[in-house]
DNA sequence: GCCCGCTTTTGACAAGGATCAAGGCATAAG
DNA sequence: CTTATGCCTTGATCCTTGTCAAAAGCGGGC
């Protein structure tokens, strides 16, 4: 499973291509440097393709990478000894991922979807980090920001009811994705991931979302589809109800 | 109850004085800061003594204040419309406390132990971070350590039973604690609060304690205090059994 | 040293969610 | 179009943990 999920032993990459052209130059940590700078790290970087189920840094493992999502989902997860999984985070293109700073990656990383990276070797980007300031503020804020919305998730995994769990992923997910035409957004995760984020099982997980269909708060097409039929009283399943 | 934790409108200040002969300098933050920055970082803050049960930041409130903890221990905590609480954090001296570079305090922090701070205004300290790249760092560095440390423990909030909830626990307070020359360790939490941090009750945590001082693992001295007995035992129950 | 208040422990019971087990249904391959 | 393969849903049952209630015990104050 973890082998059929490791990179291929020469990745796709396109390191000649530049940031012109970058989708996500203005939302990723290297908005904001100069267009020198911006080549300086680039020339460090190169892009890699994955494709859903692949493993880019396994938990425990040494942090030898780090990079920014361009495009596509990705999960990081931890597991106790005997398999028990948790999701410890989704992450979304302009995101960035990996242990700067550190000699380990304290969990696995793994493709959601099909994605694109943009991979720095960690002792390069760590020595440009150092040097650059204003790149090092910017991966401060995010790291912030990334600590206030992980304590925020530990108030539902502690405290929250199976229903207010659900509840509260579906509208996090609303938040994050962008709906069709019709309004049905396309959930990057199975409901066994689902369940691995929400610290529950996927039974669980099924007979809420059925529940939240039949009271007609949420509507479920096909395996991966959901329209939030009527956002407020989803908002206000997130807690009690 | 959020009033008497407030904080008395003239707070014992120790402006005065200096860096010199405070214990945390070569722990906290601060530590790498040549004298003369180091002064000038001191004058933007003053020491702050804290009673147990005191509150220094709100969730969602405005983040006017960060701070140094000189000593004692505090929890940081978020909580439900409804009353439920979950204890986010649980930080000691030399740790870093409050929410620079942004707006909003995510979450409370209360007082567990009498407490000192050192205690800045968080725009001037942003400002002084800001053109202190050397402190800019390590608050990543610290900050970085911290995400890690939270999501580790999302796998104990959503996977792991109460017995190895309770056995994590005692072991992470022996790390992080002084044993006394008996091999106690004095708890800075009420069973409440252990409940608050593991995402349980207080009946499943007196319950699994009582279980592990019947089987010898460990033994409960007073209110407070525990004595890893088995360490190695307590380790085993961290995962299974 | 004794008493009072509050935390902690213990007990009985209920229930939410986990587990075990089929069955149904998308999705993709032939 | 048909079939096969996993996901997902649904059902039945069990059990861990939460809830409610009361007893016990620690610690501070008199």
């Amino acid at each position: 499973m973890a082998q059929n999920g490791a990179l291929p032993p020469v990745a796709r990459s396109c390191g000649g291509q530049s940031c012109e052209n970058c989708v996500v130059r203005d939302h990723a940590i290297c908005a904001g440097l100069d267009d020198a700078d911006r080549d300086a790290l680039s020339r460090i970087g190169r892009r890699v393709t994955l494709q859903a189920g692949q493993t880019v840094m396994w938990e425990g493992g040494d942090s030898t990478v780090v990079a920014n999502v361009i495009d596509g989902t990705l999960k990081l997860a931890t597991s106790t000894g005997d398999g028990r999984e948790q999701i410890v985070g989704v992450v979304y293109a302009a995101d960035f991922i990996g242990r700067p700073f550190g000699a380990r990656t304290p969990h696995s990383v793994t493709a959601l979807t099909d994605a694109r990276l943009c991979l720095f070797p960690r002792g390069s980007f760590d020595g440009f980090a150092l040097r650059h300031g204003e790149l090092q503020h910017r991966l401060l804020q995010r790291t912030l920001d990334d600590l206030d919305r992980t304590r925020a998730w530990m108030l539902l995994l502690g405290r929250k009811t199976a229903r207010e769990k659900v509840a509260t992923f579906l509208l996090d997910m609303g938040r994050r994705l962008r709906a069709d035409a019709d309004g049905v957004i396309d959930l990057p995760l199975s409901r066994q991931q689902i369940a691995d984020v929400l610290g529950t099982t996927i039974e669980t997980v099924s007979r809420q979302m059925t529940e939240m269909k039949r009271t007609g708060v949420i509507d479920l097409v096909g395996r991966r589809g959901v329209r939030l039929v009527d956002s407020a009283a989803l908002e206000a399943l997130t807690e009690a109800g």
